[in-house]
DNA sequence: TCATAGCGATTACGGGTGTAGTCAAGCAGG
DNA sequence: CCTGCTTGACTACACCCGTAATCGCTATGA
């Protein structure tokens, strides 16, 4: 099993789930606008990403390329998972079911929810 | 916005939504068996889920009954709430997908979503 | 009345997290 | 060749979490 992801790393796989390679630099420049934080920081996270093989990172010159090492999908599935089991026992159709009740869905979002699922039937 | 209640506190969350109002010493008695936890432990988690106003207590002779201050359906819609916003933008409809997709549910269990948001509909 | 058992409160301590400063090394420019 | 900028590594530090021992108070039984 594969550590965890924090809150503010997970900011920082975001940036690089949407484009990788990138240098701590640029991942900063795009950070320090929505999160405020320095240079430093983001290699603080990039480190323990790195320690937690949920980046890569390659030499090129003199500084490093980083690459997510997990796939956003395999994450968000994870996580997922992590909520329902604490939260529904496991079962995805408890928590489909509270937040759709809890959601106040759209008689259009519910219709496409369901077209969606129409499609899934194998 | 309400402090958030860690995995341990969670365990003791849940005997009290199961029943209330409990004291330190039965609360700590389901526990030890399910998590093998000392009593002092328990009693950790109990005052700092007072101190997030998680739960409330009363006194009782010379000790405490501790009952919910949130509710169980409140609790996990925040978190169902923050899982989405952290990882499905917010939305609702691409955690379906997801969920229908990855967790392969089965033609069964998306028949029952259907006629369950079916119900939903105004 | 006095010891004691039983409570909550306080303290402990190692590990994770958020946020950041400082250090050491190497490459670039003078 | 030396100096200084750039970059990752190391260090820092306060706070949260998991887990627990110990302290101090008080009611109760001898």
């Amino acid at each position: 099993m594969q550590e965890r992801i924090s809150d503010a790393e997970l900011a920082v796989m975001e940036v690089l789930w949407e484009e990788a390679p990138l240098a701590a630099k640029q991942i900063a420049g795009k950070l320090s606008d929505s999160r405020g934080w320095t240079l430093t920081t983001v290699k603080t996270l990039l480190s323990r990403l790195a320690a937690k093989a949920a980046v890569s990172h390659a030499q090129d010159g003199r500084q490093f390329l980083y690459t997510p090492a997990v796939e956003r999908e395999d994450y968000v599935t994870g996580e997922s998972r992590r909520l329902v089991d604490r939260l529904f026992g496991g079962k995805f159709m408890p928590l489909v079911a509270h937040l759709a009740e809890k959601e106040k869905l759209s008689d259009n979002e519910i219709a496409e929810i369901e077209r969606l699922l129409e499609e899934m039937k194998s």
